[in-house]
DNA sequence: TTGTCATGCTGGTCTGACCAATGCCCCATT
DNA sequence: AATGGGGCATTGGTCAGACCAGCATGACAA
């Protein structure tokens, strides 16, 4: 195989992706809290030095993700109802702990949600679904062991989860597993193998690998227990990678 | 208690969410597919006779939340990622056994969750929490029997769920509650109401509350197996009324 | 056939203007 | 003193028109 040039993105950021991106991070930092008033559009459009039109559009993404309301003659707010936001964790600033008990918590909800979702797909994908599902566990393979390792949000293991979703034949599951991948910090795997002593990168890439072969196997055989069970393998291996990589293990209370 | 006269929203449309909407509705509809070009913002001013302002708030709007995307010296396309959005029940023009299906598909999935977030928040909760939930319950009940039945997207019965959510001092819980309550079609209820034969709403509605005062109460109690219990019988019960509303029974393969 | 370039399209941004709703202060009425 | 009305400043909502940069197409030259 082809060690397949990929260089891409340009990446250029837009003046109002820009915009939306510092007042995500102005709230998710706590500058500004629930409740409190934005400076007005005018007031914005000075501090920016943009346009109106940049500024307002990029207050109605933020209204439409729910993150703000306006209120004509009044101003605009941030929504107090943010606990609807999906929190950003791998973000800098926090502490180790916090760090660590919030990817705990997510890797709690997946295995809440995703145990389920292999064994509901084990019991109902059709056969094309599962071929479908096999090149896409190839296609995680390759990339991970041989590729350039990189978890971004549409890459193959993206794919991978989602597919699975998609197999229980139930439509809802698919945006709430998008949800909770979503809620991966894309630098997460780095991080933790900066940190992690002993048993190497490669060696934990392979054991993921051997995991989502297991889940893919037993979804195969339409096994859903099986699948299950391989899930929950699943979880409980990324619980051991956030201990051994930020503290914490077994000991305590 | 005082009748406690409320009237509010004259719920003014501004031009934007019109826009967004009617797309929105284009979209799930499938007169327009994933992957399909949009008009460009020229024509939809001339289309839809607004200025460019507003098309383009909207078109950044439904950008935001990933139904589109725009691509400079191209135009605007629907993004081949909808399956990330949460399908859209209650719509006209679907039949009632796909209907059904899909009320019991979201069913399944909230049973998925929910009972796992009761058993959480039993188990987890403090007493600040519990007394807030058992407000909340109390004005659920209020306005269920009392009230004027109505189950929108930002009403006590939503509250009751997020609030449960929250409770399990896991915020990832939070936003995937969310997604699932999104998915109810505000005039579920209604149209069951209409469709049912035998016990009448306020039956119904009595059950409802009764079922939620079982979660509340084994919450309150750090009962976890008997709060995922309760939930369960709530999905059971909400299963029972789509099957009596929509047909279909258990007399099915 | 290949490479170049002009052209017309698209989205991205800016400017300036007007409207409607709200909050606030002042003042006349009661 | 309390109430209510009227003006005024501010805010978001909408509109119109303009310019730029990126892309696709096709004519045209090498």
């Amino acid at each position: 195989m082809k060690p397949e040039l990929i260089l891409e993105q340009p990446r250029k950021v837009t003046v109002v992706e820009s915009i939306v991106e510092q007042i995500v991070r102005q709230i998710q930092a706590g500058t500004i809290s629930p409740g409190d008033r934005l400076p007005s559009e005018r007031q914005l459009i000075e501090i920016l030095r943009v346009s109106r039109s940049s500024v307002r559009e990029a207050l109605q993404g933020l209204a439409m993700m729910g993150l703000i309301e306006s209120r004509p003659g009044q101003g605009t707010f941030v929504s107090d109802r943010l606990h609807l936001m999906v929190p950003n964790i791998g973000r800098a600033g926090i502490s180790a702990t916090l760090q660590r008990d919030m990817r705990l918590k997510l890797i709690e909800v997946r295995r809440t949600v995703e145990c389920t979702t292999a064994r509901l797909a084990a019991e109902r994908a059709g056969d094309d679904a599962i071929a479908r599902l096999e090149v896409i566990f190839a296609d995680y393979r390759e990339t991970t062991l041989h590729g350039s390792y990189q978890r971004s949000l549409s890459g193959p293991h993206h794919d991978f989860h989602i597919a699975i979703a998609e197999m229980t034949l139930n439509p809802f599951y698919t945006p709430v597993v998008e949800t909770l991948l979503r809620a991966i910090p894309q630098g997460l795997r780095e991080t933790e193998f900066i940190t992690l002593g002993e048993p190497g990168p490669q060696h934990i890439l392979q054991v993921e690998v051997q995991i989502h072969q297991a889940i893919c196997e037993a979804i195969a055989r339409r096994d859903g227990v099986a699948a299950a069970a391989a899930m929950e393998q699943h979880m409980a291996f990324e619980e051991r990678l956030v201990h051994q990589a930020l503290g914490g293990e077994a000991a305590e209370g």
